[in-house]
RNA sequence: UCCCUCAUAGCUCAAUUGGUAGAGCGGGCGGCUGUUAACCGCCAGGUUGCUGGUUCGAGUCCAGCUGGGGGAGCCA
């Protein structure tokens, strides 16, 4: 018996029907699966149905029948003449509990094989369940095995905990773990509420480049982009690489920020952001750092470094109150599992103001902490940058939640950020958050030619390479603000995950680009 | 990149002053049970990250390398 493979509706569903007793794994026929518009066959007796939908509304299934898929999580055999089976489709949380009875034919030959892994599809009817840790299950009429998993022995998912570090190393098989699937569906909850938000604000989502031949973004090391024949580079006749022969005919990298690019669209459309992954090519290793990562840059016109704040504390409320409504499953496991805190702290942060602050005060603090006997390994100093153990006082110990700290010495910030009257600071405004550090960072632009002018010649930069960002203080300048929110910091603090390998479905790290 | 630390079965870990490798989980088989981190018994499973050195003898000591973790810097 082979079974079209096609994928044409009205063949399919009839030839899918086949045998469920016997026969050795090598000879099992693969099943069709019925494409969607041929599925009203199916419709018609029974639903179609995730885990998530069954679980959240049991009692309105309670003696139907339905038809579930997804993966075996654990499976459970009782001599009474039963088995019972997890079935995870990643929809929610919990997993589904099937139990299947001898009587079905592929009982033996198939049912008592499965095994951690195995892709199946289960028809049954809902019915509440006899036993404690589920208010109802799934009696199965029928189970098909879609995916064996080849070699159980070796199956690198096993139903006990795994060190994070482990799994890394297995990084397209951990989404099926407690916790990966909570962090893909948290991750997911989080970046559409930041669409949400957004959008419902006016806001424009601005797809901004991610190969850009600017080579002075900003600080950092970029990565090359590149199609020049390493074993034979073209060279000028100084010797230096021709770049002019490179597929742009210029120099290019990826970009390591969005915000000089969506400044232009800013100076247009008002509301805009950005959404996507930057990249960084310095060579850090740590749990707050990636080489590719996922960043969120909003950018307002007419408007100054106090709405600035206001919008990202705004926007991290937002995307936390709908964490809280739309993933409790999934914090509930974290605050279970992971970070007993968790919940409490999302509840906080969602319920107080942020404590905004000087950077001149934030110094007075510390030093005051100092004066009364607080050890510091640094020294604190007016006009330096903070060090990761005064900005954990400040949040952690003096506040106990985030702080906006504002208007930085001009001399540790980027060349854009907009001059205030002091002539000393510029209106820079980091975000602290207890337990990560920095989570936002962002500025009021310098809108004044003039003065934009004079910070990239006293900080050694080529005015010329900045022409277009120079034009938009030429033609109808405005005073625009605008921050960079780092998505991977910002669940690592929802979820109390400790390294941000572990909120990105594949982490890029020096030494490691494995999947 | 710097400092500290780690690498032993598919996974999590043991192994005394250097004396030749062990448990739990997972897997296979059997038993038992409306089970739910199930339980009980048996079985299989190892070039101790790599390269070199010291030693009669190295999982153990030394050097280098590779990779992981923690901290720092850079930043989000």
């Amino acid at each position: 018996m082979t079974a079209p493979h096609t994928g044409e509706a009205g063949i399919v569903g009839k030839s899918c029907v086949r045998s469920h007793g016997g026969g050795s794994r090598a000879n099992r026929v693969p099943l069709c699966l019925e494409p969607l518009f041929a599925a009203h066959d199916y419709l018609a007796r029974m639903l179609d149905l995730s885990v998530a939908k069954l679980l959240s509304d049991p009692s309105s299934h309670l003696g139907k029948a339905v038809r579930v898929k997804g993966w075996v999580r654990t499976r459970r055999d009782s001599k009474a003449g039963l088995s019972f089976v997890q079935l995870s489709d990643g929809s929610c949380f919990d997993a589904l509990q099937i139990v299947a009875e001898s009587s079905l034919a592929n009982y033996a030959a198939e049912i008592q094989r499965l095994c951690a892994g195995c892709a199946i599809i289960v028809e049954g009817e809902v019915v509440p369940s006899h036993g404690k840790g589920q208010s109802v299950e799934v009696k199965a009429s029928r189970v098909e095995v879609i995916g064996w998993v080849a070699d159980p022995d070796t199956y690198p998912i096993q139903p006990k905990p795994h060190s994070f570090e482990y799994l890394r190393e297995v990084a397209h098989l951990r989404p099926r773990t407690n916790t990966f699937g909570a962090i893909g569906r948290v991750r997911h909850c989080l970046a559409m509420a930041v669409h949400r938000f957004f959008h419902e604000r006016g806001f424009c989502w601005i797809h901004t480049p991610i190969v850009t031949g600017n080579d002075c973004e900003g600080a950092g090391q970029m990565f090359r982009v590149s199609t020049l024949d390493f074993l034979n580079i073209p060279r000028t006749s100084e010797g230096k690489v021709d770049f002019s022969q490179d597929f742009f005919g210029r120099e290019t990298h990826l970009t390591v920020s969005g915000q000089l690019n969506v400044e232009t669209w800013c100076a247009a459309l008002s509301k805009v952001y950005t959404f996507g992954p930057t990249f960084r090519a310095e060579n850090s290793n740590t749990s707050r750092h990636l080489a590719e990562f996922w960043m969120i840059e909003p950018e307002i016109a007419f408007a100054s470094l106090v709405e600035d704040a206001q919008l990202a504390e705004d926007l991290l409320k937002f995307m936390f109150t709908a964490l809280l409504a739309e993933r409790g499953d999934d914090m509930k496991f974290f605050a279970d599992r992971i970070d007993k805190g968790c919940i409490a702290r999302v509840e906080s942060l969602v319920a107080s103001p942020f404590e905004r602050m000087d950077y001149s005060d934030g110094v007075r603090h510390l030093e005051a902490a100092i004066a009364k006997g607080h050890k510091f390994d640094y020294p604190v100093k007016w006009g330096t940058d903070l060090q990761s153990e005064h900005e954990r006082y400040l949040t952690e110990t003096l506040v106990g939640r985030p702080v906006i700290l504002m208007n930085y010495p001009k001399e540790i910030k980027a060349f854009y950020m907009r001059q205030n009257d002091d002539g000393k600071t510029v209106a820079a405004m980091d975000i602290l958050a207890p337990g990560i550090g920095e989570i936002v960072g962002g500025s009021q632009r310098e809108e004044r030619l003039d003065l934009l002018d004079r910070r990239i010649e006293e900080m050694g930069l080529d005015k010329a390479a900045y022409w277009w960002y120079r034009d938009l203080r030429r033609y109808g300048t405005v005073p625009h603000a605008g921050f960079g929110l780092g998505f991977e910091r910002t669940i690592i603090y929802a979820t109390g995950m400790a390294n941000v390998r572990d909120v990105i479905p594949f982490a890029r790290t020096p030494k490691s680009c494995e999947f």
